[in-house]
DNA sequence: TTGAAAAACAAACGATCGTTTGCTTTATAG
DNA sequence: CTATAAAGCAAACGATCGTTTGTTTTTCAA
């Protein structure tokens, strides 16, 4: 029911799909999902909140296995990458639902997303940036090119989410590090 | 009225905007539009059509005004931001609706969409990048990344469009740019 | 096996949606 | 000044919207 919801909302926004569109996708009657969700507020609410802890989840654990800063990011992107392009329906109303678009629960959704932003911002502010390199230009750069993908990634292209992340990082990487790691980089 | 009709496309998206909004915003009642527009759908294609002139017009007369690759690139991104941010509402609307919310619509819309992404897909071939850079890769990038401001950038922020647009350049210049004119840089 | 709670059904409510129709007002050319 | 076309008004059409209500089915512990 959940899912049926996410993936409504993924594909068409929040205002363009009916209660009725959902309940029919998760085999319903419309009428049948007031038991579980006061309102269709309350249901992109618990979608939302599912797609935060995906995203979160995912970027996460990955970036845990890594120890350079540099690593760290790059599991990260890759993870956040593959579960919005690929995995999960849920991750991607956080990139195609925005808060403003439901004033009534915008509080709660901005709360969620914040939540997210504050991983980038942490895994941002290991990073050993050169220091005329501004930190939240680099993360607001990094997350917007991330989530755009969602507009122009193809399933039947020949890249993967995991070689795109790997290559926009390597991108932003080179003159944003600092002089010593960049000599050890280019030997 | 197509102002109107872009503001409200651009704040609140376009299956949340009603007719009925549009008409009162443009001090008008609803049946009359109908006499300038056949459908909604059109009414949105209009406006897709003058966001599309409005940014192509604002980047390339801005990139025809710069001789060196790079700084075509800079002014077009800068005018862009600019037009996006604050100039113009139709220029929103390109961002806020993608061509597949509207399926009755979405050729002519994505055929608009290309004319502009064609300006840039023209300014990134002209580059002097090293050999191991994907060009699509860094077009898409700096596309999102400029694209996605408009989900954070405030008015009230000490950052202005054009000085966004300049530090999210420099951070793809560097390592992207050919070793010639890298050393030139470096002095 | 039974009884209560959980879940889903069936049907409808008023509100709002995009759109149409017929008439009136406004602007403009001769 | 007047005829004609452009533009807008007034009112309503059927469809669909989010939601509610009362009843029936399903689930599951005692």
């Amino acid at each position: 029911m959940l899912e049926a919801a996410a993936r409504l909302f993924a594909q068409r926004g929040y205002a363009a799909t009916s209660m009725r569109d959902i309940a029919q996708a998760a085999s319903m009657l419309p009428g049948s999902l007031y038991y579980h969700f006061a309102a269709k507020e309350d249901l992109l609410a618990a979608v939302y909140e599912a797609g935060v802890r995906d995203i979160v989840a995912a970027a996460q654990a990955a970036a845990e296995r890594q120890t350079d800063p540099w690593d760290r990011l790059e599991a990260a992107c890759v993870a956040h990458l593959e579960t919005v392009l690929r995995r999960s329906d849920t991750a991607q109303v956080l990139i195609r639902v925005l808060p403003e678009q439901v004033p009534a629960a915008a509080a709660r959704l901005k709360q969620l997303r914040a939540e997210y932003e504050d991983l980038y911002r942490a895994l941002v502010a290991a990073l050993p940036l050169a220091a005329d390199v501004d930190r939240r230009t680099f993360r607001l750069m990094l997350l917007g090119a991330l989530n755009w993908t969602r507009f122009w990634y193809r399933e039947s292209g020949a890249d993967t989410p995991r070689v795109i992340a790997r290559r926009m990082l390597r991108m932003l990487r080179a003159r944003s590090d600092t002089a010593r790691s960049m000599e050890k980089r280019h030997g």
